[in-house]
DNA sequence: AGGGCAAATGACAACGTTAACATTCGCAAT
DNA sequence: ATTGCGAATGTTAACGTTGTCATTTGCCCT
C-alpha cells in the first residue's frame, strides 16, 4: 500500500531513491545490480527488497551513456510486412536479443532519401552496429556509415565494394541460374518480373545477360508496382512468353493467379506448364499451393543469424555468401 | 583531407568537438542545431561548416537523457516472421517514424518467461510508450506496464481488464460468426485447428460455444505445432469432418494443401467444397490460390495504426474496436 | 550621458549511471 | 602497539546533452 506523497511525479524511480530507502550510498546499489559478490548479505538484501518495493528497472539510457556502450544494434530494412525480410529480422533478433542487445528497427520503403534519413537516425541512437538490407543507395548513406566507426553488415547481396561485413547471395548467378534451366528446358521468350531495387536489377542482369548468350530471344522485362503483386496485368503484357522468372515468390504467387484466371494453368509436372514459372525466396506457400512454386531457394533467416555473428565477431571471416538452390517444382 | 592526429580515438564527434573547431561554446552548437534563427547567421554558419566537417550527428541517448524524453517506443510482438504481425508493426512504424520516434523491437516467441524479460528490457530503455501484440501473460508483466506509468496499447484483441489503450477486434466473436456460418451452410462435423495462445484459444470459444447452441456436436479442437503449418497430419486426425476454422491463414493454406493432397479438393463454388475452410487474417496469397480462400479479414496494418496514435492522443477514445469482416471465397 | 533593451553568447548544474579512486573498519601478523 | 591488508562502502568526476540563468555587446531613447 502506498501514500500518494504530493511531490510523486510518477517517474522511474533512480538508483539514489533505491540507495535512499535502503540506506546506502548510489554506488552500492548499482553494484547489487552489476556485482553483487561485493556487497555484504546483509546489505544486498537490504537492498534487493527496496528495488523489489519500488519496481526499480535501470536506466540504459544512463547505463549506455556513463559505459559508452548502448547495447542497441540499428537494423534497416527496405520494409518488414509481405516480406522475406522479416524472417532476416527474425534471425539476427534471436541471435541478438540474448546477448542483451536491443534491436532498433527502421524502414527505407525502397526510398534512397528515406533510407539515409534513416541512417541518420539510427546513427544518432548510437548503436553498436548496423545491419542492413542492400547496400546504402547513395554515397551520403555510406559515408554516414564509414564514419560511424562501427561495424556494418550489408546483407542479401554481395556488393562489389563493401563498407565492412557482408551475409548474402549473388543476385546475379541467380538470374543465371534460372535463365539456363529455362533454356535447357527448351523455353524459347522469357520474361523476367518484379521490382526494379538493385537487388532484383542483379538478378535481372544475370538473367538477361544469360538468355542471349545461350541463344534465346531478349527476355522482356516487366516492373511490377510494389503493391500489384495480384497481377493478372502481368499476363496481358507478356503475349507470347513461355518461362517467367518472378524477383520474388509474392510476385510469382501473384502471376501465377493472373495465369489461372485465364485459363492457362494446369496442375501437374512442369513439362506439361504452357508458362514455366520461377520465383525467389521460398516462402513455405510456394511449397503449399498447387501447382507447387519452382523458386530460388534462399535462407533469410540465416542472412539475418550470419549478419548477427559478424558484426560481434572480432576476427574471422568479413564476406559471407550464403548461397542460393534452384528448386524445381511443379511450376517450373 | 584529414590528418590523423595522435589522439584521434575513432569516436563519434561531440557538441564540443564541433564547438572548438568553430570557436564557440557548446550551447551555441546545440542552439544551431534545435533553434538555429537564436545564433546570429555568420556564427551559424562557421558552425554549420563544423558539423559538416566532423560529420556531427546528435547523440540521442543524451538528449534523451537531459530532456526526460527518448523518442523512442518499444514494440512487443510473439512473432515477426511469418506473421500478420509484420503488418501491424509497419503500420505502426509508419505512424510513429515520421514523428521522430524510433522503434525498439522485442519478441516474445509466445513464451510468458521471455514476454516478462522483453518487457522489463524495453522498459531499461525508458520508451516513451509499449505497443503489444496480445495482453501480459503474466500478472508480473501487467505490474510492470502499469508501474512504468507510461501510455500501454495491447493490440489483436480486446481484454476484459485493458491496462490502457487497445486497438483489436473480437476474437471470440470472430469464432462465433465463423461457427454460424458453417451451421447456416448445413456443416455438420466441425473443427478447429490452431495453435493455444489465447487469442486462438478465445476464437475456439466462440466458435465451440455457438456450434454446441446451435445445435452441432461438439467440434474438434487440433493444436498444431507453430512450424506445423504444412499439416497434412492434421488431416488424418480430423476424419469425418466437414468444415475446419484454421486460426490463421497460414495453417488454413497448410491443410489446404493436406486437403489437396489427399484428393479431397476440388476446385469450384464453395458448396462443391466437401470440406469447408474459412481461416484469418485474409492474407494476399489467400486471395491468389485456387480454390481461393474464405477468411476473416481482419486490417494489421490498421491495428498497427491505430495502436500508434492511441500511445500518441491526450484525450479521447482509449479502446478501439476495428472490428473483422467474414469473407466467403472458394474454400468455405 | 545615462538608462533601457534586445540580440548574441556563455557558465553551470542537472539528467542517471559508471570508473577510478578514497575511506573506514576489523583483524591478522609482526 | 603498530603496520598492513582485504572487505565493504563511499566520493567525485565523467558521459553528451539541455534548461536556466547570467553576461556582454551595441544601439536607441530621452
Amino acid at each position: 500500500m502506498s501514500v500518494a506523497s504530493p511531490e510523486e511525479t510518477r517517474s522511474a524511480p533512480t538508483l539514489s531513491a533505491v540507495a535512499k530507502l535502503a540506506g546506502v550510498s548510489s554506488i552500492t546499489v548499482s553494484r547489487v545490480v552489476r556485482m553483487p559478490e561485493l556487497v555484504a548479505p546483509e546489505t544486498r538484501s537490504r537492498v534487493e527488497a527496496a528495488m523489489r518495493e519500488l519496481g526499480y528497472v535501470p536506466n540504459q539510457l544512463a547505463v549506455a551513456l556513463a559505459r559508452a556502450r548502448t547495447r542497441s544494434i540499428g537494423v534497416l530494412v527496405p520494409t518488414i510486412a509481405n516480406s522475406i525480410f522479416a524472417d532476416t529480422v527474425q534471425g539476427l533478433s534471436d541471435e541478438l536479443e540474448p546477448l542483451g542487445y536491443a534491436v532498433i528497427l527502421a524502414q527505407s520503403r525502397y526510398d534512397a532519401a528515406r533510407e539515409d534519413h534513416m541512417l541518420s537516425v539510427l546513427l544518432s541512437r548510437r548503436p553498436e552496429a548496423i545491419i542492413m538490407v542492400g547496400s546504402p543507395a547513395t554515397e551520403e548513406g555510406a559515408r554516414l556509415l564509414r564514419r560511424a566507426g562501427i561495424p556494418v553488415a550489408e546483407t542479401w547481396d554481395l556488393p562489389a565494394t563493401p563498407i565492412d561485413a557482408v551475409a548474402g547471395f549473388n543476385n546475379y548467378e541467380a538470374g543465371v541460374a534460372v535463365a539456363r534451366h529455362f533454356i535447357e528446358q527448351g523455353r524459347k521468350s522469357l520474361a523476367f518480373i518484379g521490382g526494379d531495387d538493385p537487388r532484383a536489377t542483379r538478378r535481372w542482369n544475370g538473367f538477361n545477360d544469360t538468355a542471349q548468350a545461350l541463344g534465346a530471344k531478349a527476355p522482356r522485362r516487366l516492373v511490377l508496382d510494389r503493391n500489384a503483386s495480384g497481377s493478372v496485368a502481368a499476363l496481358a503484357e507478356l503475349p507470347g512468353v513461355d518461362a517467367v522468372f518472378a524477383a520474388n515468390d509474392a510476385h510469382a504467387i501473384g502471376f501465377m493467379s493472373g495465369l489461372r484466371k485465364a485459363g492457362f494453368l494446369r496442375n501437374g509436372p512442369a513439362a506439361e506448364q504452357p508458362v514455366a514459372l520461377i520465383g525467389l525466396g521460398d516462402l513455405e506457400m510456394g511449397r503449399l499451393i498447387a501447382p507447387s512454386l519452382s523458386t530460388i531457394r534462399v535462407n533469410g533467416e540465416a542472412i539475418g543469424r550470419t549478419a548477427a555473428r559478424l558484426i560481434l565477431a572480432r576476427g574471422g571471416p568479413r564476406h559471407i555468401d550464403l548461397g542460393f538452390e534452384l528448386v524445381i517444382r511443379d511450376s517450373g
